[in-house]
RNA sequence: CGGGGUGUAGCGCAGCCUGGUAGCGCGUCGCCUUUGGGAGGCGAAAGUCGGGAGUUCGAAUCUCCCCACCCCGACCA
């Protein structure tokens, strides 16, 4: 490819709304182009970025014996409907209608159709398991795009649905994918580890993000700085260490006054009382018109997506002044005691038999010596934050927390999809099962993006081999001079004979601007055929990762090239494992 | 959805407060010189100042409404 045609230019200056790294050099290298909000348009550079992300994932996905398929973007209401999510993801979604009026989405995702096509492909137990996959765009109408690639609201997803006639099968397809994940992200240069996450509204017990450790990263994680244990924030626990205290002598509550104190931080200087020792109370009121009142210790905070979860409710709202009246509680003194009709869930880290300072439910004052188990009673559940340096839970280690970017995810959903969608197979006993469902999404643009966040330098992009949009990049200098353009065509004609993808830099512009450039576009070699070069006889061979040159003989520089191209695609090409060789973190023994 | 911010030439920005000729750097085009780390000279093109309405003799500048985009948060099977 002749780096003066090709369509996308190089960018000097990051626009102002670039603010990762990797958002700035995308755009600077001609990866990508926003066309509106969340809406890209991918460049020459950049399909073909993808298009080896791709590539490599397709060969992992086929290597476990998945297999390609490809549905449609637009789809009719009717499959949404039966689960439920026409009206659940109405939100966050791209909807139309044809000339006769019938409905459509973009596909947010694709499991109502897959699961559509199994239950009419899919008629006997023999048939299984199966695994499908594809690569599609997804429309989601985010509220939010950012970053450029990271987060938008078109992009191609990988997503694998695995189809079991068990438990046991959808485990089996379930930890394979595991192992696709993990080659798939190894092989395309992204240092990816696996948290576990929340399986959300959708019904499973297992559920995996894998995620890239980045500043830039819009999730949290807490991760043990001990042993393994990793988890997404909405999912991760603490280890709570039971102080054994002696609870019998806590006297009975008795109020006290404290006027004008509404808050945790102004009671815990009035008392001149740690937070620790205050009982914090959260009113919520959920749409079925049920009060939720909740307790934490006054020093934590209270995690909504667990809580969301334990209610298995899509959103939380605090109870209004209505709530407060109807059930005797005055906000700023709301306390257990007392309090009517309301579910009470008590968090896992409120001690039993600990003396608390609560509210009274009446103005002003609050209750001291106040004693779960004695003087109230509650669900006990964890629904508060994890903090770095909390406890892990699995080995009492400190925790930390980190950013990330998730650049997949697999969920085991079991029966659920096909319990809704009426999707059964003919079982050996000859009665009708569900099947055992499974899905598994990478998303192709944020693994790009993630790539060059987490493979750059101060003056560009280092592509790992394996995804370079070329693997060499030929630079002549001076373009002006036809012995060196001889030189670097027959240079560029001998690479390209061997198979090796190669970018040349034919454009008559000064040394300065060609070498800035090819350090911007980071592609794996640099070759530069120079006029002082050729004078000694030789063409300088570097590779964009380090700082040393290789100054090779004119006639055995192409050679030499292949060699290094053939070396690093070696690298990313991982040995033909046997399927379930590898024992992922936390799969069963 | 809540909060904050920005829209002026392809990119980065100034001008706005205090109304009166639309400007700077880079890039682009032409000619010449130059050619191993974002060259120099001379010349040139390029802007509905995000949109609409209003105030005014006169609006990039003041007022109102709208739109787009960015950032933080919420949300994100």
């Amino acid at each position: 490819m002749r780096q003066s045609h090709l369509f996308g230019r190089t960018l000097r200056d990051a626009p102002a709304e670039a603010q990762t790294p990797g958002h700035q050099l995308m755009l600077r290298a001609a990866i990508a182009r926003p066309l509106a909000s969340g809406l890209y348009t991918w460049l020459p550079l950049g399909l073909r970025v993808a298009r080896k992300v791709e590539q490599i994932i397709r060969e992992e996905e086929d290597r476990v014996g998945a297999q390609e398929v490809r549905l449609p973007v637009i789809t009719p209401s009717e499959y949404w409907q039966e689960t439920g999510r026409w009206d659940a993801l109405e939100p966050v979604t791209f909807r139309t209608r044809d000339h006769s009026g019938h409905e459509y989405m973009v596909a947010y995702t694709h499991e109502e159709l897959v699961m559509h096509h199994a239950r009419t492909e899919i008629q006997s137990y023999r048939q299984l398991p199966a695994v499908v996959y594809h690569f599609q765009e997804k429309g989601r109408d985010e509220a939010r795009p950012r970053a450029g690639l990271l987060r938008v609201r078109e992009f191609v997803m990988k997503d694998a649905y695995s189809i079991d006639k068990d438990m046991e099968g959808l485990d089996r397809s379930y930890w394979l994918q595991y192992e696709v994940y993990a080659r798939s992200f190894e092989r395309m240069g992204l240092k990816a580890i696996s948290v576990e996450s929340d399986t959300g509204n959708m019904g499973g017990d297992v559920a995996h993000e894998f995620q890239v450790l980045t500043d830039v990263g819009e999730d949290r994680l807490v991760l043990c700085t001990t042993c393994d244990y990793r988890a997404n924030m909405e999912k991760a626990r603490r280890r709570i260490d039971v102080a054994p205290g002696g609870a019998a002598a806590v006297p009975a509550p008795s109020e006290l006054s404290t006027p004008g104190i509404k808050t945790i931080p102004d009671l815990a200087a009035f008392l001149k009382t740690p937070p620790v020792d205050l009982l914090k109370s959260l009113l919520f009121r959920l749409s079925s018109g049920e009060r939720v009142l909740v307790l934490l210790p006054g020093d934590r905070d209270l995690s909504e997506p667990k809580l969301r979860k334990l209610l298995g409710v899509p959103n939380l709202a605090y109870a209004g002044d209505a709530d407060f009246a109807a059930l005797g509680a005055v906000a700023g003194s709301m306390g257990p005691v007392g309090l009517l009709k309301a579910r009470v869930i008590v968090d896992a880290s409120v001690e039993a038999g600990k003396p608390y300072v609560t509210g009274a439910n009446k103005p002003d004052t609050h209750l001291r010596d106040v004693v779960l188990g004695r003087d109230f009673q509650g669900e006990r559940a964890d629904v508060h934050d994890v903090r770095e340096g909390d406890a892990c839970p699995r080995c009492g280690g400190k925790l930390s927390i980190k950013r990330g970017v998730e650049v997949g995810n697999i969920f085991k959903f079991g029966p659920y999809y096909a319990d809704k969608m009426n999707a059964t197979y003919l079982a050996e006993d000859g009665t009708r099962k569900p099947f055992m469902f499974g899905s598994y999404g990478i998303g192709i643009g944020r693994a790009v993006q993630t790539i060059i966040e987490t493979n750059h330098d101060e003056r560009g992009i280092v592509w790992p081999m394996s995804v370079a949009p070329f693997e060499a990049h030929v630079v002549a200098l001076p373009m002006n001079d036809a012995a060196v353009r001889d030189a670097a065509e027959a240079v560029v004609a001998e690479l390209e004979a061997a198979g090796v993808e190669v970018l040349y830099d034919d454009r008559d512009v000064s040394a300065g601007v060609k070498f800035a450039d090819a350090d911007l576009l980071g592609i794996p070699l640099r070759v530069t055929v120079s006029a002082r070069g050729l004078k000694a006889g030789t063409i300088e061979v570097k590779a964009r990762s380090r700082d040393d040159v290789e100054n090779v003989p004119r006639a055995g520089a192409a050679a030499r090239v292949v060699d290094l191209v053939t070396d690093a695609r070696a690298r990313y090409r991982l040995p033909a494992a046997p399927l379930g060789a590898s024992t992922p973190i936390g799969a069963p023994a």
